[in-house]
DNA sequence: CGCTTGCCTGGAGTGCACTCGAAGGCCATA
DNA sequence: TATGGCCTTCGAGTGCACTCCAGGCAAGCG
């Protein structure tokens, strides 16, 4: 991510990559305060500062001031980090992943690996959840039987 | 589970209630070393003993030298209680579940609200997965036609 | 008999992912 | 000018789910 030009999510900005229409982002403007991205992400602010501490944040924009502005661009990999983080996958994971996308685009090939690996554990965690789904039908038929038939 | 006359997993034990054929249970036996069972579940001896201190195992056996010893019904516990860790149950739902299961058939209705919302957060887990995956294969597609057209 | 192995206990320690507090800066409005 | 509100950094604290340790007992083997 050492170029960008800054623009909304329509393109398809080539390190962050293919995000279509997302959340309701609410104004076409492309600069945010951390409030603002607290409102939109659930995030808290503490969290938000301590993710660019470890280097999970793309190094985030400064006012003149000193106070972090987040472009959309920055909202759509926070999306992306959260999706991430319920798939289970350990915050320095994505931390290596970060460091990847920093390091440009020679990375491609490693980031894809990543992610497929990302992919089948997830495909695994979807199986597992699947299985569990089994198990608490079996038992909800079971208590939904003694309580019709005592 | 006041009362159990500790038999194998192939009957409907009220409590613990319907278990199907479940990973293959080496000997025909109803008495396992915590070893053993470490073996089975994958869980360490600690975590088990911890279970037990926490309330999350209907008190287990002893030999008469005070060794653990763990019947089927306890492995097929074990085994629920694992997959309601991967749906991200905190333990302590659990306990409150294990607490109501040693209260006898009064809490049939509490045990079975209890597992219909385990289970609407399971199908919610699941959606969230497969959205995630929606994520993941957008970007592997990204960078896969990166690799093919440079 | 001594050694090894396996298990016991209570309590302390670990790693992760936040989460919060303290102390202070900047700025808009009253 | 002062008051409130939001911002900053650094560092310490929290909660969860284990995880490990020290010290000790009991059984089996050479």
């Amino acid at each position: 991510m050492q170029s960008a030009p800054a623009d909304t999510a329509r393109t398809t900005p080539a390190d962050i990559c293919a995000a279509p229409p997302r959340h309701p982002r609410p104004d076409g403007q492309d600069s945010y305060t951390i409030s603002e991205v607290v409102a939109f992400t659930g995030l808290t602010a503490h969290t938000l500062r301590w993710y660019e501490r470890i280097g999970l944040m793309p190094h985030v924009d400064r006012s003149h001031t000193g106070q972090r502005r987040y472009t959309n661009r920055d909202l759509d990999w926070l999306n992306f980090v959260t999706k991430l983080r319920l798939t289970g996958m350990p915050v320095a994971d994505m931390v290596r992943y970060a460091e990847l996308v920093r390091q440009g685009e020679t990375t491609y090939a490693e980031r894809r690996e990543l992610l497929e690996s990302t992919r089948r554990d997830v495909l695994a965690r979807i199986a597992e959840l699947h299985d569990t789904l089994g198990v608490l039908d079996r038992k909800i038929g079971f208590y939904s039987a003694e309580a019709t038939a005592p």
